[in-house]
DNA sequence: TCGCCCTGTCTCATAAGCTAGACAAGTTCC
DNA sequence: GGAACTTGTCTAGCTTATGAGACAGGGCGA
């Protein structure tokens, strides 16, 4: 079903190890344990925990030197976009300019019972329910996003708006207002599904957010399910000290700056 | 080494499925699919894919009837916290008094490139390096903590003041104030040293936040790296429309309700 | 009652992931 | 030169997860 091939405990170790390099925590010259140490950490042998180095020397992350030793060779620095967590809005914006967006499905179903709940639905209506891909221009998936909007909301646009609009620009088109928002964010693997719209294997560590929000009356429009490649994707929040010195409370700074909107940024070091 | 057994692909499916039971994306009541059709999706052979269900109905998960299908029994509810991520520092007052912190390791490392330059560090300097859980009231692990501190700060504390106190308290203490922090969220797999700390498997899905903060004069005090259970740890963000009505920013709020500390509250449904 | 779809249960075989070891060979340092 | 590391390579085998199929029987609706 899947491309790739099925040693399941090598390629969790490589998955580790790759995250390793990838986040600094193995930094670029640094000499790696050897191989009998760490095998006996991930418990397996050391024939499969060298599979695991094989295809990280393979894609160039690793350097191997006989007699010496293994060593970080090349960080991977992918593309990878930073959104403030703050500005939700600003970022739909600016996601809209610099990412694309793939329709996967479009249909009104009966939404399962939680999102009914979170979006206080009486039993048994409906809603439009949309799965959306978000990649950067040169084709990376990075988001899986899957919306549920009431369906007296989700009548006012048509599959083929939500193929190139961002929902929220088509919900404030047709005269609601986003006023309040709650969300909620976690950590999954991926589903074969996932896997396959965002191109990564199955298991896959994914960030997960979960925003439910409401308009000026307080119902509750849009239930957003989003998941993200930590790898080409992460959040960030600037939190500056609210009121006087030693005061306890933080309070979120928007974004850097006010004035250039930098909510959305790409980083290419 | 891990005390675990190891169907390796059928765990995968079993930890899937027990995730969007979990999460509600299969409510109680539901009926799966086919095991055909599900063994189809996840790519594996109808027998696989039972040993996973046979996993799930055993915890009561699932209810199989013969002849009718398999249904959604059962939704564990975990002890669950969820965090505001907008209130740091209350958060960590509450975090004090509803949870317990083990101190894994305490010393004087010089710290990895990555942290170095993230706390802006000359080269060569060293930092007091701490590794922490914290834990429910049940003694149920929900987070791995990696602070780094410059050395000259880590020395106003002992490792028996880390051991019982929040080091943003130990922080203050010695005269630092803290004034500005950078959070970034993401998605990890545990490896195998943090996997046994949280009492998971190597492979699962942990909820990663790293935060560094800064005093008055811009210097970085603190390099944190967290990683949390996702089924036992959220962090949540409400956003309020910042301005006028059409306005397209929004403002995160610092907690439902100001008057209340309910920045921590633990959901236990 | 028949047909269809569902779970329950068994078989056996294949495959292949993984282990455990031994040994060669490169490097570094004393 | 030798000790103590390291990676490189192979082997032989075993454990066991996994596959594919067949068949029984329950439940439900046409």
């Amino acid at each position: 079903m899947d491309a790739a091939v099925e040693p399941l405990k090598a390629r969790r170790i490589y998955l580790l190890l790759r995250e390793r390099i990838g986040s600094g925590a193995l930094a670029v010259g640094d000499k790696l344990p050897g191989e009998p140490s760490l095998a006996a950490e991930f418990g397996v042998s050391r024939m499969t925990l060298r599979r695991a180095l094989d295809r990280l020397v393979q894609e160039d992350l690793l350097r191997r030197r006989a007699g010496v030793g293994t060593f970080v060779h090349h960080r991977e620095l992918p593309h990878r976009l930073r959104a403030d967590l703050a500005d939700v809005i600003e970022n739909l914006r600016e996601m809209g300019r610099q990412t694309g967006v793939r329709l996967l499905s479009f249909a009104y179903v009966t939404p399962p019972d939680a999102i009914a709940a979170a979006l206080a639905l009486p039993a048994g209506a409906r809603t439009q329910r949309s799965e959306r891909v978000r990649f950067l221009e040169d084709g990376a998936a990075f988001s899986h996003l899957t919306a549920h909007v009431p369906e007296h909301i989700g009548a006012t646009y048509s599959e083929a708006e939500l193929a190139t609009t961002p929902l929220l620009g088509l919900l404030e088109r047709s005269g609601v207002v986003a006023d309040r928002a709650n969300q909620t964010m976690s950590a999954t693997l991926a589903g074969p599904d996932v896997a396959e719209a965002l191109d990564v294997e199955i298991g896959s560590p994914l960030l997960a957010l979960t925003r439910v929000v409401h308009d000026l009356d307080g119902r509750a429009v849009e239930h957003l399910h989003a998941l993200y490649r930590p790898d080409r994707f992460h959040f960030q929040l600037e939190l500056l000290r609210a009121g006087r010195v030693g005061a306890r409370r933080w309070r979120p700074m928007a974004s850097p700056d006010q004035t250039e909107p930098a909510a959305l940024s790409q980083t290419r070091p």
